[in-house]
DNA sequence: ATATACATACATTCGTGTATGTATGTATAG
DNA sequence: CTATACATACATACACGAATGTATGTATAT
């Protein structure tokens, strides 16, 4: 059967996006054929070769959907005269790991990342990515820290480096572990615990 | 050159599981093939199918020399009546961080698990390994902190639970993040904040 | 003399990339 | 408005290399 308009076109992409994404979860990346993605996509691997270059580029397109929603967090760094700063970072943290526990397709993805797939050089990009993406967050962080250090809601002498990657460590570490032992770990329970514990530390153990 | 003696062959395995080892931390796992081990070995394919049933094979034998130096918390555990156990188990995790700083073998196994393998159904032993050394931990830590607050050096009212599932966050976020990004992180000082965070929180922020 | 410890040779499977075929959409000429 | 030419969106077919497992050869130890 063949795809006719723009339309139908851009829709068996997108199939084979998802597609891609289950398989991937199942049997890991470097496990899965052009054939497996194209038989769970109901299509023929010409379908694949005609929207992406090879299995890799599936894989980053992938990844580019899923971008990470700063909106809330974004909110808190534009107006530094936003009265709490530290409680939109609060917020904004109980969203993400609502959201990681919500959105299946999220979770699919950020195993895919964290425990199926291998960050050899040939997929540097990817590793890539995911510093990049450690850094970009950790200025958007570093901007709400400083602005709740001016609103008197953090002690003056705070270290804000050793903050944000104490935050990405609570962070990494709760999703990584959730991903390992999913029964053994409530991960809304852990999360917010975590997170809580965080905000304590952060008035009182992090002085430079 | 055919190896000889019992010995001898001993060795060969030895250094076919060496240079597995740095193979698949060059080329990850699963683009590893049993040549690239030989070559790496300088054998054939014919050795390692002597030795090992098939890569899987080989990686298990990694697997199997790599068991945690877990004496010192041992014996923070075995007397009940070591007067400071909570110091035991920090010199403990500061021994463990410095030991995984100095231990280049130690260190690529670790990216190996990390980063450079699939946890796919089909090495399920090795997920399963790495869960069950969670678990094994866990007890041993619990029965550390249940030591430290019967000797008054942790809160009456303490989740010890929660504490257990926080150390190991820790830990888990410092070690993918310092495998993540090497050079942004310095993983000794890192640990060390990270360490001094949770004893303080320990103190503070985990009653039930 | 026989088992050990490999090396060598072979068969087979699997995945990939590309080349080609084909049906349908779309633009343009008349 | 219609016919034709071309592009699109795939399916099908083919050629190739690479990796695997096994079978066999062989030198040495015991």
């Amino acid at each position: 059967m063949v795809r006719r308009t723009k339309e139908d076109a851009q829709k068996t992409r997108e199939l084979l996006i998802e597609a891609a994404e289950r398989v991937f979860y199942e049997k890991g990346v470097s496990r899965t054929s052009l054939n497996d993605i194209a038989q769970a996509a109901d299509v023929t691997r010409g379908a694949i070769y005609w929207h992406f270059k090879n299995k890799h580029d599936v894989f980053e397109a992938i990844m580019e959907r899923l971008q990470t929603p700063l909106e809330l967090l974004h909110e808190a760094i534009e107006n530094s005269n936003e009265p709490d700063p530290l409680g939109r970072l609060r917020e904004f943290l109980i969203y993400l790991t609502r959201e990681m526990m919500r959105d299946p397709r999220r979770r699919r993805v950020y195993e895919i990342i964290f425990m199926k797939c291998e960050m050899t050089e040939e997929n540097e990009p990817l590793a890539a990515r995911h510093r990049q993406n450690f850094l970009d967050s950790s200025i958007r962080i570093q901007t709400v820290l400083v602005n709740a250090r001016s609103h008197g809601q953090l002690p003056a002498d705070i270290d804000i480096g050793q903050a944000i990657i104490h935050l990405h460590v609570q962070l990494t570490g709760l999703i990584y572990l959730w991903l390992l032992l999913p029964d053994v770990f409530d991960f809304e329970t852990e999360s917010e615990r975590v997170i809580n514990a965080y905000f304590y530390s952060l008035q009182h153990s992090f002085s430079a």
